[in-house]
DNA sequence: CACTTTTGACCGTTG
DNA sequence: GCAACGGTCAAAAGT
């Protein structure tokens, strides 16, 4: 299934260029964003690969800008490579469930967060991330194997 | 002990 | 001024 993506205006909140991306197959388990074929991707000069119907549309972000996914999960947590630090958590309008903000838990790394279930679709998860990784993921630094990956991944932040 | 999460306070923006 | 809203801080609690 394709995840729904959109670039937001930091300033405006408002979101335009919608569209599909790939989901992610590296990590097993209930996690869908792939940094490989995403806006995730650190070391990526372009800024996402589109799915396979829609072929590689890219775009690069500016600083203003965000990427909010719309993500289909059983669960309420995640997962896309990288470790998370909870820093907040808010209850917003018209939302039953709250909005949760982490922070990426790398040194030195400033990119944010912010994830919230939807009470208008059962089972929908926004996922919106604001600026640029400045390292990789912490597992494909130091972790090869699926069951290696898979372990990291269960035992990653899960509020 | 080290690190992460919780949660209300605090604060800037907006109407 | 003021209150609603949402983003962040930080002390305490949790693991
Ligand atoms: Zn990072």
């Amino acid at each position: 299934m394709d995840i729904l993506y959109e670039i937001v205006n930091e300033r405006t909140g408002d979101a335009s260029n919608m569209g599909n991306a790939i989901e992610g197959g590296i990590i097993p388990g209930d996690s869908p964003l792939n940094f490989r074929s995403s806006f995730l991707n650190p070391t990526s000069g372009t800024t996402l690969t589109g799915s396979r119907s829609y072929r590689y549309s890219s775009r690069q972000l500016n600083d203003a800008e965000a990427v909010r996914f719309h993500i289909m999960s059983s669960t309420i947590n995640v997962c896309d490579g990288f470790a998370w630090l909870k820093y907040g958590e808010k209850k917003i309008k018209h939302n039953l469930y709250p909005r949760c903000y982490f922070r990426c838990a790398h040194p030195n790394c400033t990119v944010s967060r912010q994830r919230e279930a939807s009470s208008d679709m059962q089972g929908m998860v926004s996922i919106t991330y604001f600026g640029k990784h400045n390292h990789l993921p912490p597992q494909e630094q130091t972790l090869n194997t699926r069951r290696k990956k898979r372990e990291v991944y269960i035992t990653e932040s899960q509020s």
